[in-house]
DNA sequence: CTGCATCCGCTTCGATACTG
DNA sequence: CAGTATCGAAGCGGATGCAG
């Protein structure tokens, strides 16, 4: 891509990130160390030479590293530095989600970011723990007085079930729908419904 | 843009304003409704068919409406949701900065949103005022109990005034170079390096 | 088999000219 | 002033090739 060619924070982040194509690699590796097929598979539609393309600029402007030993690719310190705004960014998508999957393509773990995304720096005083079930693997969450871990997993001895479509459980999850309405037309809540409330409303 | 085909957050977020200049046309939406010729005026380098079709999308897509009385282009609420995904890149791209302007474009305003994002969530007990200039016009900064205000206008009776290459007042506010080496490369501050450095320290 | 590079048809972008 | 039209250039997407 050509640079913008403003001197402005913003133009300048865009000139490193703001290819297409770019922050989905960004999200494939803030959830794990990944090997190029690993990214081609979390990428489905990208082109390997622009995946190649890609790899390089990102490791030239000092956001990726290429491990040699394990053949992997990672997240430098600076890298890791772009969290926040892609936080931010799933946020901002989540509604996006509502409208249902269509023929889109689907992974466990783009869902699991999306769910962190929405418990982000949330705490309960009394534990919850959830498990997401919408084929396997399976994602556990678990409030507790510290914040909220979100990961794939089962967790042990859930408060509560949550499975269905992921638009029901992300507009469950982010408060977008009540729970009667998600219920109705496909959300599968098993459990504790009080503590379900409880993680829902803990949100910030 | 084509959709990524992905049924994720981020991805679905991508669809709507991933598109090249979509970000930085929300960037200057962000700062004050504008007309076509300001957008156009604060977008160097872009082609009027492009901001065309992007002002159609993201009116689409219900993140910018236009008034037809004042002919201005603004936010809608949902727009004014993705402030925190600027911020947050605004943030991860101000060390991109450091490197100078060299033969890029410049604005108040952008140096502007710099600043408040360096500053935001800032609070200062004892209020700080100071004055950034860099040409006209110039950039109050008030931190106060409350959080700290940025904006473009002359503030009244600051404790500090900072001039000199913006690349060095990003960095010494930002605490990426101390205010020494910043003095010794062009910084010039003239009032209470106190309440400069307060200031500095209260950044979160 | 993995990790790319090359090639090619197509879409999008960039620059500028033009119009209501 | 606020866009639309046009066209060459650049970037993307998909298929295929090939080296380690």
């Amino acid at each position: 891509m050509r640079s913008y060619g403003q001197f402005c924070a913003l133009a300048r982040a865009l000139d490193v990130v703001g290819d297409r194509w770019t922050l989905l690699i960004i999200r494939e590796l803030a959830a794990r160390p990944c090997r190029f097929r690993d990214l081609a598979e979390g990428l489905p539609g990208i082109a390997t030479n622009l995946l190649a393309d890609r790899l390089r600029m990102l490791t030239v402007e000092g956001v990726v590293e290429h491990d040699p030993v394990g053949g992997t690719y990672q997240l430098t310190q600076r890298g890791r530095g772009l969290g926040g705004a892609l936080k931010a960014l799933v946020r901002w998508g989540i509604p996006l989600m509502a409208s249902g999957q269509g023929t889109d393509e689907s992974r466990v773990h783009w869902l699991s970011l999306a769910i962190s995304a929405i418990f982000e720096d949330t705490t309960a005083g009394e534990p919850v723990r959830v498990q997401v079930v919408t084929g396997a693997p399976e994602i556990e969450i678990v409030a507790h007085q510290q914040g909220t871990d979100t990961r794939i997993g089962n967790v042990l001895s859930p408060h509560v079930i949550l499975s269905g479509p992921q638009e029901l459980i992300l507009g469950a999850l982010s408060g977008d729908i009540s729970l009667e309405s998600a219920e109705k037309v496909g959300l599968v809540i098993t459990g504790s419904r009080v503590a379900l409330r409880r993680l829902i409303a803990a949100r910030r």
